[in-house]
DNA sequence: CTGAAAGCGCTTACAG
DNA sequence: CTGAAAGCGCTTACAG
């Protein structure tokens, strides 16, 4: 036996219709005040609101959407579970759409493919899409610039190749390197060690871009400077991958004294490599990581590193979403780029005299 | 202008109506087909699967349900995402879930109250409910035992002090700390030291408890050979905290000379304490972890842990779930138990000889 | 300021 | 084996 009470769970009124009879209105009245469309009657509008508070009864999603109502959802593509910086994205994005109003529909770009994603959007009629990670499938571009054109706005959180003919709001990676690089050279040191950045990708990309520029702008050549290894290790993890690089490294006749890495997993596994070959940090080398992770923190010594502000542009990333979505869609011609930050612990120290 | 192509994005046939009049047919026999209806032409069943397979066309989710169908969409219930193992569970659940032909809808309950939640669920007409991570709200219990009762059906992936009367399929914490202690003390070890294992929450609880079994079924007594710390340094992070726990064992007159962590993360900072304080591991102090988490297996010394079986006691929830889906809800009376594994590495040594 | 009616895109009895 | 009609729960012109 169903409990009659109007606190029960699902509410006790489950359509407009219900709500209508139990408050002496037409479903047209109701639906306006739930709605919150202007000219009811004020009285009406109380009586009817107190009795949702006191139900919880909100319309069938499903109905409104059908009717034409927007469906206040937002796709949300990430790239993959598995990078520890996408998901604490992920984790924001959803909590500022729900503040805003919108549900995510999170959608695992590893799983689909973007044709089968292009059409889940318009099918779910979400009202925008913003990417987190790397997506770079031959011809999302075109078909995100088409969603575009049908009123569906976007933002991708990390760069991407289609910059310029997609919308980019991300933290700006290239100059985080020019600070690293500019810190490393501060302190003396002539040549960088790269660690796991190759270009491949377009993060990578950016950030290998930033060194060259650092070092240009020393009227220094790129290649004599910036040092990356032949034959990577394998990467199956960050800190065994650091380490290993870390100790070919060691084994060079002349090793560089400075550092950058992918990131601070990569940086930390370097650092028990250099330990491991009698490397003393930063005494003999310095090492730089990426994104100011917990490790970053609570390594011993603890490791200089970029920290992307993740929070800040994504809540830029978001806010330019749901601009897009007070106005209409734009296209920007470049990325909007937010300034990283430099933090510097103690795994980075004046370079060593030279051999 | 838009292309008339049947290739485009979204498909140029946007209703079943379309479909009908392109295909010569009415829109029920569309219905039919599109819901793999007996009782048509095989002819004409071919002629529309073509159409869609060229068009991508799919109906109108909203309406679909709307006219009472499935949902074909589970709630999926996490805690948070900031922890990795739940994230990881999260990951294999959705791909569990597509590959049985549902979406996920994903919740997240650090956001969210419980009765919003189960109201949720109902207007989102979802078939089931999935939670993962802790969640010890009042009354959620209850709500959810109603969930079923209403056809609803669900599951926990991890431990619940609802067990018994909601369902949960998790891996046996217990056991594993049978197994960790069973190996401790096989090695010659007396008492355990634990570390961040202070039974509040459901899985800890459940951690303690397997413990005690373990001294127990060798006729001591847990008070004299469990050994917890009066007060736990802050918990900001598990490295440092692990790091801080390792310093405060190693200043005790008479430190246990084995160990069991909450995880991996905290291990590896007791490496570190014990290391900063000379104490040489194994040698003098054994480290068990838990998770088997990369950082356990790249740690130096790597450390013993218990590996969780996460995908396959995920893979058990989800089966547990659409085998509930496929008949009706039930509740189980125990928890449904997965043996974790013990995995031997460096960590753990012989006792050494007593002082 | 309010209500009766139409219609969103589907599925499912019902009738043939 | 197929089609015309009704109806899911909502919102929005339209009429008053």
């Amino acid at each position: 036996v169903k409990k009659p009470s109007l606190e029960s769970l699902p509410s006790a009124i489950k359509t407009t219709a219900e709500l209508a009879r139990y408050v002496g209105l037409s479903r047209s009245t109701v639906s306006r005040i739930l709605n919150r469309r202007p000219g009811v009657k004020q009285k009406n509008v109380d009586r009817v609101m107190q009795v949702v508070e006191r139900t919880g009864f909100a319309p069938n999603p499903y109905s409104r959407i059908l009717r034409g109502q927007r469906s206040a959802s937002i796709a949300v593509c990430l790239a993959t579970f598995r990078h520890s910086t996408f998901v604490r994205k992920l984790d924001r994005v959803v909590q500022l759409l729900a503040k805003a109003g919108y549900t995510a529909l999170i959608e695992i770009s590893e799983n689909i493919d973007h044709v089968a994603l292009i059409r889940r959007i318009h099918r779910m009629r979400a009202e925008g899409v913003i990417f987190i990670g790397q997506h770079e499938q031959a011809g999302l571009v075109d078909h995100v610039r088409e969603l575009a054109a049908a009123g569906i706005p976007h933002v991708f959180t990390d760069d991407s190749f289609g910059a310029g003919k997609v919308n980019v709001v991300t933290v700006d990676r290239a100059r985080g390197m020019e600070l690293a690089a500019n810190h490393l050279f501060a302190l003396g040191h002539r040549q960088i060690g790269i660690m796991g950045i190759f270009g491949v990708e377009p993060v990578e990309y950016a950030r290998l871009e930033g060194l060259r520029r650092a070092v240009k702008a020393r009227h220094l050549d790129p290649v004599e400077i910036l040092i990356n290894i032949n034959n990577p290790p394998s990467r199956e993890s960050s800190m065994t991958f650091g380490r290993e690089i870390a100790l070919r490294f060691a084994a060079m006749t002349y090793m560089p004294t400075a550092f950058v890495a992918l990131n601070d997993e990569i940086a930390f596994g370097a650092l028990e490599g250099f330990r491991m070959a009698g490397i003393a940090v930063p005494a003999a080398a310095s090492v730089v990581g990426f994104d100011n992770a917990e490790i970053s923190r609570v390594a011993l010594p603890s490791i200089t590193t970029i920290d992307q502000r993740v929070d800040e542009s994504v809540a830029a990333a978001v806010e330019f979403l749901l601009e897009q979505l007070r106005k209409k869609p734009v296209i920007l011609a470049r990325p909007r780029l937010l300034t990283p930050e430099l933090v510097i612990r103690d795994s980075t120290g004046p370079a060593p005299a030279r051999r």
